[in-house]
DNA sequence: TACGAGGATAGAA
DNA sequence: TTCTATCCTCGTA
């Protein structure tokens, strides 16, 4: 699967690692920097370099971290008051040039030391990086109700991924170029058949399918026991438990989406955790999203909220006690 | 025009 | 029977 053997950098080590191709890593990172771009938000970033994966383009978070020059992370987790950190959010929120320069001779350490620090530093960012990564996949099999390993996927559940993948990255439609082929199919075609059947855009889809791949593959070796937790220890038993085929109520799928705030925060959002208040801010976005989970293309918010509506009959989901428009309040709040 | 409320009905599980 | 989708009418902001 990976194409990146020899002459590797220390960041395509880290996608060696996982399995992970230098695009699919350079596609991760690209899309992770940027926090709105896992995000289904109408806002998204724009421009060729995200329409089209030219890796070559693009200097990675990981390149900068895991060159030559990782002492500043090393010294920023550090730093860092608490390790649970996701990688991303630090990477957004500290820029290396605004790292605090500590030379590591003044405080003494070894270089032997220094050396193991930096190996654990590296694991602990390795770790970050891939439950976040695991996380935003799991998002997306509950949502679309498939499992995370592609070569799993019938012909419908390839177009579902397709549909999401498109949707979440304002790629353009190309399912019919995809049309009747299983995951498996998918998964032994090269970047190039991506690239024959969707010169727009195969590129990206093939880097977006190997992250799949890639962490079907981790998600494996976890579950042999091979690998450490990588910090998202009830990923996989939460995402099974909406991927079984059981079928999932509104409801429920609105606190899915309310759970990550960091990718639907856009179009669904708490006003008041403690008390269920929330606020649906894009309402077709919303009702797309249910429409896709549950298979009704021609699903609205319309019909989606004379379902929630249904809830205030059974006690699930009222409107709170002053009434807004898309704003409605879980009885029983988590 | 978009949202909200609720009645009615159909279909799937 | 339950849950949800769908269609509908009417009211409100």
């Amino acid at each position: 699967m990976s194409n990146s053997v020899g002459g590797l950098s220390e960041g395509a080590v880290y996608g060696s690692r996982i399995g992970m191709t230098d695009d699919s890593l350079a596609l991760v990172e690209r899309n992770r920097g940027s926090a709105d771009l896992w995000d289904l938000g109408e806002t998204k970033p724009s421009g060729e370099s995200l329409e089209r994966g030219v890796p070559g383009l693009y200097l990675s978070c990981f390149d900068m971290l895991l060159t030559e020059d990782a002492t500043w992370l090393v010294k920023v987790s550090e730093a860092s008051p608490s390790p649970a950190v996701p990688m991303t959010r630090m990477a957004s929120q500290v820029e290396p040039e605004q790292c605090p320069v500590i030379d590591s001779q003044e405080q003494g350490l070894s270089p032997a030391l220094e050396g193991q620090e930096e190996e654990q530093s590296l694991e602990q960012v390795q770790s970050m990086v891939v439950g976040e990564v695991l996380k935003d996949i799991e998002t997306a099999c509950k949502l679309l109700n498939i499992t995370p390993d592609p070569v799993e996927w019938n012909t419908g559940n390839v177009q579902k991924w397709l549909l999401w993948t498109e949707h979440l990255y304002r790629l353009p439609h190309v399912g019919k170029a995809f049309q009747d082929l299983t995951g498996k199919d998918l998964c032994a075609m090269c970047e190039e058949e991506f690239r024959q059947r969707s010169p727009q855009c195969g590129d990206t889809l093939h880097a977006h399918l190997d992250i799949w791949k890639s962490t079907a593959w981790m998600k494996e070796r976890c579950s042999v026991g091979e690998t450490k937790t990588t910090g998202s220890e009830d990923l996989w038993s939460e995402a099974d438990s909406s991927c079984s085929g059981q079928p999932i109520h509104l409801w429920q799928f609105l606190r899915e989406l309310l759970r990550k705030p960091h990718t639907y925060g856009r179009c669904i959002r708490w006003l008041n955790k403690e008390k269920g208040i929330f606020k649906i801010e894009d309402s077709a976005h919303v009702a797309r999203l249910w429409g896709l989970r549950k298979n009704r293309p021609a699903m609205n918010y319309d019909k989606l909220s004379r379902s929630i509506r249904q809830y205030y009959k059974k006690g699930i989901i009222r409107k709170p006690d002053v009434s807004q428009r898309l704003v409605y309040q879980f009885v029983h709040p988590v």
